[in-house]
DNA sequence: TTAAAAATCTATAAAAACTATAGGGTATTA
DNA sequence: TAATACCCTATAGTTTTTATAGATTTTTAA
């Protein structure tokens, strides 16, 4: 399941990209537009920014905007931010790798095998879209 | 992230399929074998039965088996037993579809129409999957 | 120049939901 | 009678989501 902070994040993103101009947008405007708890809309759009995809201006007439165009976003970027791997489980994970404490060897396991198919079929997802792909 | 549920579940599947017979193994050898808790293994091994995936045998020589032939045992239908829907948001599921209670128009949204890519692809591979690929 | 207003930023904690595991007893079969 | 699946319950731990309370920065205007 796709946790509500990606969902949230997501849906900012697109509204922010779906702006004729990258002015800033309040919090509350995307809060209120897009039916999601300010206050957690507004640790979401921290870690968006932090991570280098939104700006942020303080004081009357501030607010988040787009830092790069939508079509130079990819989805993988964003996904990895807000949701974490894309793998489903570290032994298969390009970014966040990591070995598991059961599973004595890779190479022989079921799920690894598995997962790698999942992984590669959602990268292919991902890599392949970019913000400016969900909001036309 | 995959549940260790699924992860265990399958891995108990896997290693029915690879024995050389249909002839009931006990839990605690598949727990040992793989590396799973016997108690948490045991409710699995019980969903997977009710499920319609695995045979049981109560009594001294008893224990789960394989009711079907792994080539025949899609990963779709595991992975909705075990794990849940395929699709990571409700209102992109095929078998357990629902609104969105944010989200007034789901052809509008934009986190709608990423996921209905995704699912369509993990789709492909559950559907291209059987148990036996999971083994050889 | 100063004060008020408008906004983001930060930290914490509480509530809720879910995950993983363990315990103990019952029923069944060889 | 011993081995084994079956069933119910409890619980500790973790994660997710929301809420609370204020601090900080910027703009505006008196």
């Amino acid at each position: 399941m796709l946790s509500k902070k990606t969902k949230y994040g997501l849906k900012a993103l697109a509204y922010l990209a779906s702006q004729e101009n990258r002015e800033p947008v309040q919090i509350a405007e995307i809060a209120k537009h897009e039916n999601i708890s300010q206050k957690f809309l507004e640790s979401i759009l921290l870690t968006l920014r932090r991570n280098g995809f939104l700006g942020s201006k303080k004081g009357k007439g501030g607010g988040y905007y787009l830092i790069k165009e939508p079509n130079e976003i990819l989805m993988t970027a964003v996904m990895r931010v807000l949701e974490g791997p894309i793998a489903m489980v570290p032994c298969v994970s390009l970014n966040f790798y990591e070995k598991c404490d059961d599973c004595p060897d890779e190479n022989e396991c079921s799920v690894n095998k598995l997962m790698l198919k999942v992984r590669d079929a959602n990268l292919e997802v991902y890599r392949n879209n970019t913000l400016k792909d969900l909001i036309s």
